[in-house]
DNA sequence: ATTACGAATTAGAATAATTCTAAATTTTGA
DNA sequence: TCAAAATTTAGAATTATTCTAATTCGTAAT
C-alpha cells in the first residue's frame, strides 16, 4: 500500500504499475498526478486542460475514463455541488466540502474528533451506509470582525 | 404564515393567492399540491407527469419554472444525489436524505435532538453557511437481525 | 523479433437534464 | 377598459457526461 497523501510535486512515473488493483497506465498516472499536484477541486475539464500541458495527446474521453477508474478504485473522490459539474478530490481522509459562494472555490472541511454519523443522525436500525456526501455553501470567514467600518 | 406541513390530501385551491411573497398561480398551486400529496422525492419529470393528470395543459417548462420559484421562496427543497436528476421535497423541517440503493427510493433522515453543525465540523471562524446538503446512500435496515440463516 | 489478444485510448456522435428564447396568454391595477 | 407586467408555453439550445466503434498499446507466448 502506497502513501498517496503527500503533497510534494508528484512525478507520475513514481507511481507503481498497479494500485489497488488498477493498472496505472500513462494517462491514469498523469490524471492522478494532476489531482495530487494542487489541493483544489478541479472539474473533469480542468483536469483535461492541466493534463494536456504534459501530455499533449490525451483526450477528454480518456480523462473521464481515468477519473471514473480512479474514483471506483478509491484513489480519488468525486465531489458534487448541486447540479454543477463534478469535481475531483485526492484527499482520502474523512472530510466534506465547503464552497465559498464569492469565489466558487471549494475547501476541505474535517469533522471534529470522534464524531460519528450514527451519533448525529436518526437512522433505521441495520441501515448500511456506503456513501456519504456533505456539501456546504456560504461565505468564508473574515477571521474576527464581521462588520465593515 | 401558513402551515404547509400537513400530509392530508391537499387541494390546490386551498392555498392562498400569495405565499412568502410568491404569487400562487394555478400551475404553482398544482405543482405544490403534487409535492405535498406524496412524501416521496419526485424528479421534475415525475412532477410533470403527476401534474398533467389534473391539469392536462401544463408544460414541462412550466413545471421547471414553478419548481424553481417554489425552491427559491423556500416552499420546497431541491435534493441532489451525485449526478442524478434533481428531486424535490416538501418537508421543510431540518433533515437530510438517504437513498436505498436497491430501490432508488429516497427517505428523509432527521438529526438527533440538539445536534448543530458547528458541533461536528471544524469550520474557519466567521464562516457563514447558507446551504447544507447531506446525502447518504446505502442499504436499508433489516429491522433486527442482519444475517441470513 | 513477431504475433496475438485483451485492455485502454481516442475522436466524434449521442444522450438527457436543464435552461433559454420568443411568442402567446393571463393577471394586475390604473 | 386598457396597458404593462408577469407567467406560461413549445420548441430550440446548451452542456456535462456517456457511448460507439475504430485504433493503439502493453504484455506475454511463440
Ligand atoms: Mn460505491
Ligand atoms: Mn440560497
Ligand atoms: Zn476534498
Ligand atoms: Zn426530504
Amino acid at each position: 500500500m502506497i502513501s498517496l497523501e503527500q503533497n510534494t510535486n508528484p512525478d507520475p512515473s513514481d507511481f507503481p504499475s498497479e494500485i489497488e488493483g488498477l493498472r496505472m497506465t500513462k494517462q491514469r498516472r498523469e490524471v492522478l498526478a494532476v489531482l495530487l499536484a494542487e489541493r483544489d477541486h478541479p472539474t473533469a475539464n480542468d483536469v483535461f486542460l492541466r493534463s494536456q500541458q504534459r501530455m499533449a495527446t490525451i483526450s477528454l474521453a480518456t480523462v473521464y475514463n481515468c477519473l471514473e477508474a480512479l474514483v471506483s478504485h478509491n484513489l480519488v473522490r468525486q465531489v458534487n455541488f448541486e447540479r454543477e459539474s463534478s469535481r475531483y478530490c485526492p484527499n482520502l481522509a474523512d472530510h466534506c466540502h465547503f464552497q465559498d459562494e464569492e469565489s466558487g472555490k471549494i475547501h476541505d472541511v474535517v469533522f471534529k474528533d470522534g464524531v460519528k454519523l450514527e451519533d448525529i443522525l436518526v437512522l433505521p436500525q441495520g441501515t448500511d451506509i456506503n456513501h456519504l456526501e456533505i456539501s456546504l455553501k456560504g461565505h468564508f470567514g473574515q477571521s474576527k470582525n464581521h462588520k465593515t467600518p
